[in-house]
DNA sequence: GCTATAATTGTAAGCGCTTACATGGCGCAC
DNA sequence: GTGCGCCATGTAAGCGCTTACAATTATAGC
């Protein structure tokens, strides 16, 4: 019911310019075979009227809405954010929107969201992960929507994929440690029962850990957060045998433990070693800077929208896109105190 | 040219449930006068058919998308990221969609990124601050769309606006600095040309420090992020006569600037106090502790939309609302070291 | 100069919904 | 037993565009 009184319509700008609605809406959509003289008039009684295009109209007859849509866990994690921004700006360039949605980590949340977006008519979605209700899959092929996962590499996933392999960046993290002479590790790391990055990490740490017959690892599930890796600091610290090195899901969680370890008076990185994930622009700032991995967010958002443009505009499924994640050794880590690694 | 070939339509259920499309619409909108049996019916139908409405027609006909714009400068800022979080959240309690678009601080850029969304026919939009160019206020004034400005009070607002006092809060931070005895005060600030909030509370600096007569202060303007502060700390910190207090315009820049001062060996807060703004999760954390405001991003987000809802639903204008931020006193601000504040 | 072909432009039929208006029952006061 | 009003449902006219197809005109080939 929102009157917008006198807003000019297509058929306006055809009769203001003395042509068809069918030529000034190929003048609009750019469309080939126009002659210059008719554009010219188009244009000039579109600024006349300051007429702008109706984007529903226009979705529902051309059954494009000129939109992708991003399912994201949640943007408190900065890393997401630096995707967003990174993809919407490409799409842009595309001539293409973004339109966002939050599900903090319930599926259930996130199939509502897609629910909406595919009913808004979004082109296209990008998915973070692989881990998603059987629904959002069947929606998904059911509307024959081009989309993608991301973040994580996976073989056999169901939609073209781009992203990077979690599991071996983690491996090679711990297994660095391990190089360094500890054997004693523990495991910070965010619940990963629905969040196939988290569990990629974690089980690539473990990978690692159990391959060079190092004991078990200690491991503390927290919520994300600088408060919730202090805590565990904290508690695994105050265990009978506590761990000469620490790794911690992302960079956040590896703040709080290191936070917490300089408050018990620890002399970093010597009495212990903790590494992150991530590598978020504080990381290398941090005293001592943060080893960590650096993960491709903008990448993906990029190579996310030329993917999902080239699909929906050429029809053409884009193959997976495996980018790389590099470890960042900096001053958090180091050989555990002689003696006490073993 | 998107073939969506065997989904089912509005008509299809209504085939399918022996009843009217326009009884289908009334149940799928909650219409009143519809019985239960007919309620019923439809359900079924919708669900053996796995229905979902098209946006776009729906869109159309009812001149109502059930969504609603939000444009912010960037999400690398996380307080940002925040503040949609918890619209988006509110928002989906409405039964509201949020469209997300950022325009990287660029006026022209946040103008056409709000054509598009006006375009797709968004029902309301949510603006941060009160700078922006002529024609954006002019177009959503002619399309009479309900909108919010956010972040920054404002005596004379275009539209409704929920915010806090920026100047205030950053003149009672500076006078808290001069109470304790600094005379010689450095502001680290982001560009502010066109951003208000970051201009109020520069403003609200050289407040304190003119009303105590103190000597004008030394003024870094410096891109957003961690390098940028600790830069901008090091060009302070050498200067002939360098100051004992650092005002920093957030708390990124707050941040990069106490690590830089650590890393000059100050011994903080003792020889350099040291403040920022927003108070980020990871404020409270750092050693020393940092002094900062707390600014009410999830409420901003929460009361925008029901503001907007209200707006939008009961066509009744909402009134400002002043939100409080609160100073929060912590480890990184002292006196200065005797003699050193004149 | 006349037809075959291509370049432009116009005509009108939708796109999939919502909703004003019309219709048909029903219960009730008379 | 009529007539009135109200509730529940159906009918059909759009919402403002795009685009297949038709019509028209220009260009070219012979």
């Amino acid at each position: 019911m929102n009157d917008r009184p006198t807003r000019a319509l297509l058929e306006d700008v055809a009769r203001e310019a003395g042509v068809s609605t069918a030529s000034v809406s190929r003048v609009l959509n750019g469309a080939p075979h126009v002659s210059d003289r008719l554009k010219k008039k188009v244009e000039d009684a579109v600024s006349r009227l300051g007429y702008v295009p109706d984007g529903s109209a226009r979705a529902l007859a051309s059954r494009r809405i000129g939109a992708i849509g991003l399912l994201v866990p949640t943007l408190d994690n900065p890393i997401f954010g630096t995707m967003a921004n990174s993809l919407e700006r490409r799409l842009k360039e595309h001539d293409c929107r973004l339109l966002l949605a939050t599900y903090r980590y319930d599926l259930e949340d996130e199939l509502q969201a897609l629910r909406t977006l595919v009913q808004h008519g979004v082109d296209g979605v990008v998915l973070i992960g692989h881990e998603h209700l059987a629904d959002a899959y069947h929606l998904l092929h059911q509307r024959q929507l081009p989309f993608l996962t991301s973040w994580q590499t996976h073989d056999q996933a169901e939609a073209p994929c781009i992203g990077f392999d979690n599991r071996d960046a983690a491996r090679q993290l711990a297994s660095h440690l391990i190089d360094l002479g500890h054997r004693r590790l523990a495991i910070v790391t965010a619940p990963y029962e629905h969040n196939d990055r988290a569990r990629a990490r974690f089980e690539g740490y473990c990978d690692a850990i159990a391959v060079a017959g190092c004991p078990a690892p200690d491991v503390e599930v927290v919520e994300y957060g600088v408060a919730e890796g202090a805590d565990a600091c904290a508690r695994l610290m105050e265990m009978p045998s506590p761990p000469t090195a620490l790794l911690c899901g992302n960079d956040t969680l590896a703040f709080g433990a290191l936070l917490e370890a300089q408050r018990r008076g620890l002399d970093l990185p010597r009495e212990l070693s903790i590494t992150g994930f991530d590598d978020l622009p504080q990381a290398a700032y941090m005293s001592p800077s943060l080893t960590t991995v650096s993960v491709p967010a903008s990448a993906i958002g990029v190579h996310a929208a030329d993917a999902l443009m080239t699909w929906i505009r050429h029809r053409e499924r884009p193959s997976d896109l495996h980018l790389d994640a590099s470890i960042r050794l900096r001053g958090s880590t180091a050989p555990p105190l002689a003696g006490r690694g073993q």
